[in-house]
DNA sequence: CACCACCCCTGGACGC
DNA sequence: TGCGTCCAGGGGTGGT
C-alpha cells in the first residue's frame, strides 16, 4: 500500500521515462477517477499535448506538472499505480486513465479500489493552496521541532496524530508503526505526554524509516510495483508491522496487536513505553 | 474545534 | 475446486 516511500519512488523511476516527452493522446476510461475535469478541453487538462517539466511529490500526493504549468496529482489510495508500458501489450484491469506518450510508450493509472484518484488544477500554486494546503509539512524532512508544533493542541493518541496528514504528510499505518517501534514509543501515548526526547527519538525514526524504504525501492505489501513493474524491497524489513503475534525483533517478546484510529497496530509490549 | 466512527472499494486469505 | 466470509486501510464526511 503506497505511502511516501512508494510514492517517492514512483516520482524517481518515473521522471526519466516522461520528462520532456509529448504527450501524444489520452483516454478517461473511468471519469469518476479524474476529479475537477472541465467539460472543455478535457483532454489538454491531462496533460495531452504537452510535456511533463517536472514531478512534484508532497506526503502521498504527486503532481505532474507540463510545460504549460498545468498540474495534475495523482493520489495512489491504498491500491493504486503508475505504470509505464512499453509495446502492444494488452492493458490490466481497472486502468482508469491511460496516456499515451510520442514514444509509443503508454503511462497507465490503474487503481482496482478505487480509494486513490487524479485532480486537475491550472498550476502547481492552484494544487498548494487548494487540495495540498491542509497538508503538514512533508514527513521526510520533519525535525523534532516541527513536529512538536504540529501536535501541539492534540491530546489523541500519538499514532493516530501521526497519520492525520495535516500533522505530517507522507506517514501511512506501516511507518507510523515501524517509527514508534524505532522510537521505542508506544503507539497508544496520548500525544501531549511524549517528552522531548522522545520527539526528537520519533521525528528522526519517521525520516529514517523512510529513507530506508525509498532506497529499498519502497515497500511491497499487496499491490504496490514502481513504474516498470517492479515489487519493492522492503518486505522482509519491516519490524513490527504486520507481525503482531511474533518475536519482538529486539527483546523477543511477542508483538502485541491493537487497534489505534480504527487501523491495525503491532507494538512491543516492553520495548515501547 | 477536536476527535471518532463509519464508509467507500476490491482482491486475497481462509474455512468448509 | 468453489463458494462464502472476513479483512486490509487513506481519507472524506457527518456525528458527538
Amino acid at each position: 500500500m503506497p505511502e511516501l516511500p512508494e510514492v517517492e519512488h514512483l516520482r524517481r523511476t518515473l521522471e526519466p521515462a516522461i520528462l520532456g516527452v509529448r504527450i501524444a493522446s489520452v483516454v478517461i476510461a473511468r471519469r469518476d477517477v479524474v476529479h475537477g475535469l472541465p467539460k472543455r478541453d478535457a483532454a489538454a487538462a491531462l496533460l495531452a499535448g504537452d510535456r511533463p517539466r517536472e514531478l512534484v511529490r508532497h506526503g502521498k500526493h504527486m503532481a505532474v506538472i507540463g510545460s504549460s504549468g498545468r498540474a495534475v496529482c495523482i493520489h495512489l489510495g491504498m491500491s493504486g499505480t503508475v505504470r509505464v508500458l512499453d509495446g502492444p501489450v494488452p492493458l490490466p484491469d481497472h486502468a482508469h486513465v491511460v496516456w499515451t506518450l510520442q514514444t509509443g510508450q503508454r503511462l497507465v493509472f490503474r487503481d482496482p479500489r478505487r480509494f486513490g484518484g487524479i485532480w486537475i488544477a491550472s498550476s502547481l500554486d492552484e494544487l498548494r493552496t487548494g487540495r495540498w494546503s491542509d497538508l503538514g509539512p512533508d514527513a521526510l524532512a520533519i525535525e523534532s521541532k516541527g513536529l512538536r508544533d504540529r501536535l501541539a493542541g492534540s491530546s489523541r493518541a500519538i499514532k493516530a496524530a501521526l497519520l492525520d496528514q495535516r500533522v505530517l504528510a507522507g506517514v501511512g499505518n506501516i511507518y507510523a508503526d515501524e517509527a514508534l517501534f524505532l522510537a521505542r514509543v508506544h503507539p497508544a501515548r496520548p500525544a501531549p505526554t511524549l517528552t522531548n526526547d522522545e520527539l526528537a527519538r520519533l521525528a528522526g525514526a519517521i525520516v529514517r524509516v523512510l529513507r530506508e524504504s525509498i532506497e529499498a525501492g519502497g515497500s511491497t505489501l499487496r499491490d504496490y510495483v514502481d513504474a516498470q513493474g517492479r515489487s519493492g524491497g522492503q518486505q522482509r524489513q519491516h519490524r513490527v508491522y504486520g507481525r503482531s503475534g511474533q518475536p519482538c525483533p529486539v527483546c523477543g517478546r511477542a508483538l502485541e496487536r491493537l487497534v489505534i484510529a480504527q487501523r491495525g497496530t503491532s507494538a512491543c509490549p516492553s520495548c515501547q513505553k
